[in-house]
DNA sequence: TAAAGGATGAGGAGGAAT
DNA sequence: ATTCCTCCTCATCCTTTA
C-alpha cells in the first residue's frame, strides 16, 4: 500500500495553493472576503497529501473532523461553497502537485491517486462513483465535502483522532500502535497503555536511547505518543541541557499538566484552544501597555520561563515580527497559525532614541538574553548631540516617534523656520511646529532650523552599521530603511542562540528587506553559514548583498526574489544542500496592517500582507522537512 | 525620467474625567 | 462602566519639480 512506500520524495506540494485559497474572495461576486481564516481549514488542505505517509486511517480528513467544531464546519463549507473560477484552477494545482510531487511514486488509478492524498479508499470510490472518474475536482470537492456531511461518522471521529508528525521513522514500528487508540474501553486502556509503553520503550532503547530518557519522554508526550514523538522530545530536551535548561519541557515541569500539554500535543496545529480567545490573554498582559515583551536587559524579568507547544519547538527556531498595532483579530490569527504562540510585543523606544511597537512571534528561549553592546543612545540628545544645542526649551521632545517610510518635505522645514524665526513664537506657532515635528520626526539642525532625519541618522537609531544602505537614492534609503528591523531589540531575542551555534548558522530569511536578521546575528557575533535571503525588492537585496561582500562574509548567500515561487523542491534542496536551517526569520509586509496606511489598510488578506500565509507555510514546511530528514538519516 | 511634494483619516490605545 | 480627549501610525497615489 501507500503507506509502505519509502519515503523518496517530498510529498507536500499542495501549500502554496493552499495558502492561495486564503485569498480567494467569495464567488459570485458578492464583494465578501474572508475576514478570518481558522487555521484547522488550511491545516487541513496543508496536511492531506502527507497523511498517506503516516497511516492512512488516522490522518484521513474524517478523523480532523473530530477537531472542528460548529464553526469550522460553517467555515469548511463556506470554505468550499466560494471555489470560484480562481480556486477551482488552484484546485487543479492543489490535485497536480500532490500528485505528481507526493505520488509519483505510486500508480496512476484514481482511487490510488485519492488514497495518497489521505483520503480512505472507501471514501474515494465513493467519490467517484458520484462524481465519475474524469472529474477530479468534483471527487475532491465531495471528498472534503464527506466529512461536515457525514454526522454518523462524528463518534469515529471523535475516538481515532491520534495525529502524528509525518516524519517518517519506521513504518513497522507504527503499525504496530495505530490501531489503538482511546476507542478501547478504561480497562482496555490500561492494557493498551502498558503494552504500548512496554514496546515503545523497548523499541527506542534498542535505537540507542537512553533509558532514563525514554521513560521522561513517554511520561511527558503521553503513552499514545509516536516515538518520533518522542524522539523530538529527547532531541528537544538535549537541546534544552545545552541551551537553557528552563526554556525547554525539562523533568521538574513535564508533570504538573500532563493533561493539558497531552492535548495540546495530540491535536498538534489542528486545535486552537476556543475557552480562551488570545486577545484577552494578550491585552490582559501588562507587557501590552508598555511594550516591554518578556523583559528588557537591565531590568527583572517580566517572565522568566514559558511553555512552549512542542510543535512549535526547535530546531529550527523561527523568529516573525510585524507591527503591533494591527486591525483588530489580526495578532490573534497570526498567532493561531504560529502554533498560538503568545506574541512578545516591544518598542523599540527601549533600545533606542527612537519608537517602533512591534509584535514578534518566536520559539526562542527567553532566558539569559543579552543586549548588543555599545547600548545605543536612548534620547534625541545623546543620539544626535548637535541638535541639543539647538533645541528650544518648549519642544519637551526626548525621543522620536516611528521611523517611517517617507519624510517631511525642505518646503515644510522652511516654512517652520519662517514661524519660528520671527521672535518668540506664538503658542499656536509652538503647537502647529511641535505638531509637524512629532509627525515628521524633525529635529533641530541650526538656530531655527528643523530638519529631516538623515539617512544616516536611521541607520544609527535602527542599529545598522553608519552607510549601511549608501548607493541607493535618498528616497529608497528612507523607504527600505523605515521598513526595517530595529537591530537592537531583535538581536536581544535573537542573542539566546549565540551560545547554541558557536560555529555558526544557516538562516532562511524571508521578507529580508535590506537584511535587518543578518546584520543582528552578524553583530551578536554568530557567523553566518548560508543565508537564503527572500526579497522582492531589487534595491534591498542590493544593499545586502553589498554588504555581505564588502564585509567579506563566509558563507554563502543565496538571493530569491519572490517568497511565492518558493516551492518544496527548492527548500528540500536547500535543506540537503545547506544540511538544514537553523533558524527562520522574517517580518511579512504590513503595508495592508499599518495605521498610517489611508487607502488599504485591509488587514491580513490584504494584497501584501497576506503574504505570512507564505511565512507559515514555507517554515510549516521546512520543519516537517527537517523532521523526516533527521529521523531518516 | 527620477526624485520630491502634497493630499488623503481611520482606527486603536491609553489616560483622565465623570 | 462610560465618555471624551490626545496621541500615534514599517503608507499610497497623484502631481509637481529638478
Amino acid at each position: 500500500t501507500a503507506s509502505t512506500q519509502p519515503v523518496s520524495h517530498p510529498p507536500v506540494a499542495c501549500s502554496a495553493s493552499a495558502a492561495c485559497l486564503l485569498q480567494c474572495k467569495a464567488g459570485n461576486g458578492a464583494g465578501e472576503e474572508f475576514t478570518s481564516i481558522n487555521p484547522k481549514i488550511i491545516t487541513l488542505i496543508f496536511k492531506i497529501p502527507i497523511i498517506h505517509l503516516q497511516d492512512p486511517d488516522i490522518y484521513s480528513p474524517i478523523n480532523y473532523e473530530a477537531d472542528l467544531d460548529t464553526d469550522d464546519e460553517l467555515e469548511l463549507q463556506f470554505l468550499q461553497a466560494t471555489l470560484d473560477d480562481k480556486a477551482s484552477s488552484l484546485l487543479r494545482t492543489f490535485i497536480d502537485n500532490a500528485s505528481s510531487s507526493g505520488s509519483s511514486s505510486y500508480n496512476s488509478k484514481k482511487v490510488d491517486h485519492f488514497v495518497s492524498m489521505g483520503f480512505e479508499e472507501k471514501l474515494v470510490i465513493r467519490a467517484i462513483k458520484e462524481n465519475g472518474e474524469d472529474n477530479d475536482e468534483a471527487i475532491l470537492n465531495s471528498l472534503l465535502t464527506y466529512p461536515v456531511l457525514e454526522d454518523s461518522l462524528g463518534e469515529d471521529i471523535g475516538s481515532s483522532s491520534k495525529p502524528k508528525s509525518p516524519t517518517h521513522i519506521n513504518e513497522d514500528f507504527l503499525d504496530d500502535f495505530s490501531d489503538c487508540d482511546s476507542s478501547c474501553g478504561e480497562a482496555e486502556g490500561k492494557e493498551r497503555d502498558a503494552d504500548y509503553k512496554n514496546k515503545t520503550i523497548s523499541i527506542m532503547v534498542d535505537m540507542g536511547y537512553n533509558l532514563e530518557d525514554v521513560l521522561i519522554s513517554v511520561e511527558r508526550c503521553g503513552y499514545d505518543a509516536s516515538i518520533e514523538e518522542l524522539a523530538d522530545f529527547i532531541c528537544a530536551a538535549e537541546m534544552a541541557k545545552v541551551a537553557d535548561a528552563t526554556e525547554f519541557p525539562d523533568r521538574s515541569r513535564k508533570l504538573e499538566k500532563p493533561q493539558m500539554d497531552r492535548k495540546r500535543k495530540s491535536v498538534q496545529v489542528i486545535q486552537r484552544p476556543k475557552k480562551k480567545p488570545v486577545p484577552e490573554r494578550m491585552m490582559e498582559e501588562r507587557n501590552f501597555k508598555q511594550m516591554i515583551g518578556f523583559g528588557l536587559p537591565g531590568y527583572p524579568p517580566v517572565r522568566t520561563s514559558r511553555i512552549l507547544p512542542d510543535e512549535a519547538l526547535g530546531p529550527p527556531f523561527f523568529f516573525y515580527e510585524n507591527v503591533a498595532c494591527t486591525p483588530k483579530g489580526v495578532w490573534e490569527q497570526i498567532s493561531r497559525f504560529l502554533y498560538d504562540i503568545e506574541p512578545e510585543f516591544v518598542d523599540s523606544i527601549h533600545f533606542s532614541a527612537a519608537a517602533r511597537k512591534r509584535g514578534y512571534i518566536h520559539n526562542l528561549p527567553i532566558t539569559n538574553r543579552q543586549p548588543l553592546l555599545p547600548i545605543p543612545p536612548k534620547t534625541i540628545h545623546e543620539a544626535i548631540p548637535e541638535a541639543k544645542k539647538w533645541w528650544p526649551s518648549w519642544d519637551k521632545r526626548t525621543k522620536l516617534n516611528c521611523l517611517l517610510t517617507c519624510i517631511g518635505s525642505a518646503q515644510l522645514t522652511e516654512r517652520i523656520r519662517k514661524r519660528v524665526e520671527s521672535g518668540e513664537p506664538s503658542e499656536t506657532d509652538k503647537k502647529f511646529v511641535i505638531e509637524q515635528c512629532k509627525k515628521w520626526n524633525l529635529v533641530w539642525v541650526g538656530k531655527n532650523r528643523v530638519a529631516v532625519l538623515e539617512p544616516e541618522d536611521m541607520e544609527m537609531l535602527l542599529g545598522f552599521p553608519r552607510f549601511y544602505t549608501r548607493g541607493v537614492c535618498r528616497t529608497d534609503r528612507y523607504k527600505t530603511l523605515g521598513n526595517s528591523f530595529q537591530i537592537d531589540t531583535v538581536a536581544y531575542q535573537l542573542s539566546v542562540l549565540k551560545p547554541m551555534y558557536p560555529s555558526g548558522m544557516n538562516v532562511l530569511s524571508l521578507f529580508s528587506g535590506i537584511g535587518g536578521a543578518e546584520i543582528a546575528l552578524y553583530r551578536l557575533g554568530i557567523p553566518l553559514k548560508n543565508v537564503v535571503s527572500v526579497e522582492i525588492s531589487n534595491v534591498s537585496r542590493e544593499i545586502l548583498r553589498q554588504w555581505w561582500s564588502e564585509t567579506e562574509q563566509e558563507g554563502r548567500l543565496i538571493h530569491v526574489d519572490d517568497v511565492q515561487t518558493i516551492d518544496n523542491e527548492m527548500m528540500d534542496q536547500w535543506i540537503e544542500e545547506l544540511n538544514g536551517f537553523d533558524l527562520v526569520i522574517g517580518g511579512s509586509p504590513c503595508n495592508n496592517l499599518a495605521g498610517g496606511n489611508r487607502r488599504t489598510r485591509d488587514g491580513l488578506q490584504g494584497e501584501h500582507s497576506s503574504l505570512f500565509y507564505h511565512y507559515y507555510r514555507i517554515l510549516e514546511y521546512v520543519r516537517m522537512s527537517m523532521k523526516r530528514r533527521a529521523a531518516f538519516l
